[in-house]
DNA sequence: ACCTGAACACCGTTCAAGT
DNA sequence: ACCTGAACACCGTTCAAGT
């Protein structure tokens, strides 16, 4: 079956991503998200209440997509590198998709359900794939959500630092935010 | 000696400074910035070349500020104690002053001189901290600097994840951020 | 169900001119 | 050394009106 054509709504997320990877959520007005899509600079109105709401839309999406590509990069490893492998590819989007990787945890979006219910269905594949680790051995037992968390935070504030330059040295060599991942090994979460 | 009085720079610095604590970057506008100090909207512009330049000399004067918060947290300490005084001291300077948290460590400021003294400054600061703490047995042996490059990281790391919600749970308590940062025992640091 | 055009109340920034 | 006022090219948002 074909896929099925991109409403007007679809259009407009698509522009808005390219204006956000472009510059920034300063970058993205909803003038310019209309005349990308053929309509008038006033269309988006029928689709979002508002700026924040388009932005907390593609936030949503986004995060999906982080979470796929988190799965993505744990198949096909054995069980025990898996963690490690999500981690991974958690760092590397982060790095080749800055400016959404700020805005899904950045304060530019909007309360908004879509968002909400990504963070819910992110929140679910971490908390597996902690548990997978867990009956492999590959992490301590205790509180699957709690430990979660850990990793969650862990990995995350790596790719801030990284982001703002904060593993950069001026005369020595930067940190490796990849040894850093590979260096998580929590112990008891008591 | 009395003291200085302030400069028209210093004024809308403080202006600036009181715009950014109530909505953030964006509440932050010249015109206001202007207005709230008694000059027209544009003088702003005879002391600094734009909106990114007066932000990011709030930022340099606001890490000054942090150090010092931290460096007070340290004080009256005995030595081994003074390196998570100054952690718990950058924490609660992070949860007081959240949006000038975010400035000092975003991407709203340009390349600055400023910006970058303070930056210099602050990392000295945290180098000699860590020094002391490793003459006192507190700390692992190692290259100083590398060692407050993973203290560094490691608080600021857990002052975002407290401000993003990371450390909040739906139905468990929530993680706390002092109990992590009291939790922070490197090992060696390659 | 979706779109348009005019309008309102804002922005950052430049520039010629003033004291 | 510092400030003003007019102007330009933008914004987000609302609304009456159209198909």
């Amino acid at each position: 079956m074909p896929e099925a054509s991109p409403t007007p709504r679809d259009l407009l997320v698509v522009a808005a991503t390219r204006l956000l990877d472009d510059g920034g959520p300063q970058n993205v007005t909803l003038r310019e998200v209309g005349r990308l899509t053929g309509v008038s600079r006033t269309a988006p109105y029928r689709h979002f209440a508002s700026k924040a709401d388009l932005l907390a839309t593609v936030a949503a999406g986004e995060l999906d997509r982080l979470v796929d590509a988190v799965e993505r990069s744990a198949d096909d490893r054995d069980p025990a590198a898996r963690l490690d492998a999500a981690m991974l590819g958690y760092l590397r989007w982060a790095r080749e998709r800055p400016e959404r990787f700020r805005l899904v945890f950045g304060h530019w979006t909007e309360e908004n359900d879509d968002l909400r219910q990504a963070a819910a269905r992110a929140n679910r594949a971490l908390v597996d794939l902690v548990g997978e680790a867990q009956s492999v051995g590959g992490l301590p037992t205790g509180d699957p959500w709690r430990l979660a968390a850990a990793v969650r935070a862990f990995v995350h504030v790596i790719a801030v630092l990284e982001q703002n330059g904060h593993l950069l040295g001026r005369d020595r060599a930067p940190l490796s935010a990849e040894d850093l991942v590979r260096s998580f090994r929590p112990g008891a979460t008591g």
